[in-house]
DNA sequence: CAGTATCCTATGGGATACTG
DNA sequence: CAGTATCCCATAGGATACTG
């Protein structure tokens, strides 16, 4: 059976999910991040849904997740080729919405900067 | 209080919907549609759905609806200008899923043709 | 033909607490 | 620090039936 609609749908399967794509845009932006970065940085996000959005982009391939095993858990993510290639699209969807949307709507603004 | 995240949550809100973008492609390429002929080129969508993605693609002024205001009912949906600008996205989105995502995952392959 | 209303289910995501 | 488990709620979307 197959798993998507159509190339949208699996494109916009991989990116959806309230966080995943300033995950995905922070990462791009810092290199790498530990898991307890990522929370500060991306605010408001619950511990659990962040974790399990970073364990579905790992599935799909677009973050690549090393586990330092040290004594003390340390853990660095950061983007794959796949996860890479996203980003210019990722531009384009952050300008649209920076020129089409009413600012004022907007709560934090991440792109044009 | 403001709507949306930031840019991508605006844009991602206004397109994210299981038909929404197929909806779109599917009235960039053929100009124009009434309710009937769009639910019969896109299969499996219930009528329901169908007319609810219809009117929150409306409101976000994507989609222009034009009621003919005949004895028989006909209402034909067109892109309005910020549904076309739109257009250079989704094929984005597409073509990124069309190189990156297995094809036998694919149900029905929509761009690049 | 186009649209609305009702009912139902699956899923996403928040809060919180626990583990190694 | 990083991750998992439990509970709970809001929303998306399907099936179906009804209206003008």
């Amino acid at each position: 059976m197959a798993k998507y609609l159509n190339e949208f749908d699996a494109t916009m399967q991989m990116i959806q999910g309230k966080w995943k794509i300033i995950i995905l845009y922070e990462l791009a932006e810092t290199g790498q991040g530990r898991f307890g970065e990522l929370q500060r940085h991306i605010q408001n996000v619950s511990h659990k849904t962040l974790a399990n959005q970073l364990r579905e982009l790992e599935t799909d391939g677009l973050i690549i997740r090393h586990d330092f095993k040290t004594a003390e858990p340390h853990v660095e993510y950061h983007l794959s080729e796949n996860g890479k290639s996203l980003i210019p699209i990722l531009d384009a969807i952050c300008t649209w919405g920076d020129t089409h949307v009413d600012h004022n709507l907007i709560e934090r603004s991440l792109c044009d900067e």
